[in-house]
DNA sequence: CAGGCGCGATGAAACGTTTCATACCCGTGG
DNA sequence: CCACGGGTATGAAACGTTTCATCGCGCCTG
């Protein structure tokens, strides 16, 4: 491989003069210049970014470690992000926990390797070893998607408790007085609390709330949860998911087992996703900024690496209902 | 940053003793070891992967750079390939090119400065500036999604000829006669392909195919799309997209306008991602084996990368059709 | 008892950059 | 004519690892 030295010798300068026509041009004479380019041109120099961090002592990276990217929410996440990064000429590299935790601790052992500039990190769990471990390396990180305490780090979140809150009320206006919740893991906050908000909007209200916890996020538990949801009775006439992806699945097992939507099943959703929109029927769902999350998080994320007395924030963002048939009150 | 020395120093050992604890804990005794450990724990080592790549001359990643990742075909690859590379340790970073050549040329430029393993690309366009440059780094490639002759590098493809011909037979023998083609930007070889396919499989057969090129291959692309067909008159009775989204986005504007599906238009879409069955009408989709065409690519890389005089493949997966309520004739 | 062997540990070189103090050359002003 | 300074180029040090030749030491064997 053709390291700056093989330059330095066929254009029978130094390899600090080839160092200085790649990194600061100005200060080497023209002539000098355009002989070194070419010289690099014809040997097809490309320098070696891990001499350069050891050298440099950091790198040009930023780590994103989403949840789900099988969640087009998360796509989203990530777009905003990559945005505010190259913004300041900084690269992203997006990995994907899936959810679990062992690969969570191995993308965050990586990024601790790599030395990475920061990390943004949609957790699957605040405590735990993976991340302790990774708090101990000194790598600075903003939570995505997660709410934290400023002592601790930054966080861009989105309200769920409100956005559950907000789901209810929609049912509860619509007239629905049996209501399941199709949950995902527990573990995972947003879960819990979505699921708060919705308590909380309901208590009083003598609703009748039945809880189903699916396995995963996706689609196929939607299906899943839908089809236990067929088995209960009383059937509820309505049914809020955690997830559009558990909401369209659900629609799916409704779709297939010939129920009628919203006037037998009214769904709502979480995310707003394009697909919600384009949906069997198109669902009603909690909409939430999410390339404004992801764009948000790198910016805090820069402006404390940058500054590093800078203080700790935690943004919430307020979600925002989006209404369409699948709650519809037919005429 | 605490590195390798400063255990050293604190254990009382050089260190060449815990570069050794780290990487072949069986050669130090076992005492010695133990000591290193607790330092290294107490410290909070974590080894610097830059210069351990400068060192070593290579590195542990490997590269995947997408079309699309909104697209959740792309996501199922990408899923595929993670797989293969964790299978062997390696670590993989996904990025996405958003079908911008800027944004391919500037990852592949990163790729080449990281000295990653190898790269799995899809690309915007075979020829073109950016890849050439590429090419010259000596970085291994391997093409996902697209065909490439041997001479130049391994590619695992699907064949989207064939696809095309699959939908264009399937609307015949559903006795459509006026065909719609929704596809994207023709700069990419897919969408070429898949339209050939169309075209050949119609040939003599007397149908009337109208073609319209979308803007990009999203959701929002295939509602532009879809309106413009509502405009085209006589219609068509029947419309095949390039892509799923596409076809969702066709879907959309039809539903929104009141067209019934499959009596007044029928769909068919491309990739059958998770979504097609979920739609406002389940699309009939030509599916294509995308986990296992990340899978076999990373699989080919790693091969070559492992032995260099291995020869180079072109491997073709067959797309399959998979019919559904949106093509399906009702009695 | 000498020689050899195996186990553990060591120290130094090397990887490819960037940076910085230094040196050289030439022209200009005193 | 000398001193000085601006514009260029140079050489060496440093970044944090890994690797490898070497060495010391205790033990076994002949």
């Amino acid at each position: 491989m053709v390291g700056i030295k093989d330059v330095a010798k066929r254009a029978g300068v130094s390899i600090g003069t080839v160092s200085n026509v790649v990194n600061r041009p100005h200060v080497v004479a023209v002539a000098t210049r355009n002989r070194v380019l070419s010289v690099i041109e014809e040997l097809g120099y490309v320098r070696d970014e891990s001499a350069r961090q050891l050298r440099a002592g950091r790198s040009r990276i930023m780590g994103l470690l989403v949840l789900d990217l099988g969640n087009p929410f998360f796509v989203d996440v990530a777009r905003g992000a990559e945005q505010a990064a190259h913004a300041e000429g900084l690269n992203i590299i997006t990995c994907n926990s899936g959810q679990r935790s062992d690969l969570e601790a191995s993308y965050l052992a990586m990024f601790a390797e790599q030395r990475v500039r920061g990390v943004l990190l949609s957790p699957v769990a605040t405590s735990g070893e993976a991340l302790r471990a990774f708090r101990r390396s000194g790598t600075p990180y903003v939570f995505v998607d997660r709410k934290a305490p400023t002592s601790e780090a930054s966080s861009v979140a989105v309200d769920d408790i409100a956005g559950g809150a907000l789901a209810a009320r929609h049912l509860l206006e619509t007239g629905h007085r049996r209501i399941a919740f199709v949950n995902g893991p527990a573990i995972l906050a947003q879960c819990r609390d979505r699921e708060q908000g919705l308590r909380t909007a309901l208590e009083g209200s003598g609703v009748e709330l039945t809880v189903l916890e699916a396995i995963g996020l996706d689609v196929s538990s939607g299906r899943d949860a839908g089809a236990r949801l067929l088995g209960t009775s009383p059937r509820p006439t309505a049914v809020f998911c955690a997830n559009d992806l558990l909401a369209l699945g659900v629609l799916q097992a409704m779709v297939g087992a010939g129920v009628r939507i919203p006037e037998e099943m009214a769904i709502v959703g979480y995310d707003d996703i394009e697909f919600a929109g384009a949906a069997a029927v198109p669902l009603t769902s909690v909409r939430q900024p999410a390339q404004r999350l992801g764009r948000t998080a790198a910016e805090l994320l820069l402006n404390e690496t940058a500054d590093t007395t800078v203080e700790h924030q935690a943004v919430v963002f307020t979600p925002e209902l989006v209404v369409r048939e699948s709650t519809r009150v037919r005429r």
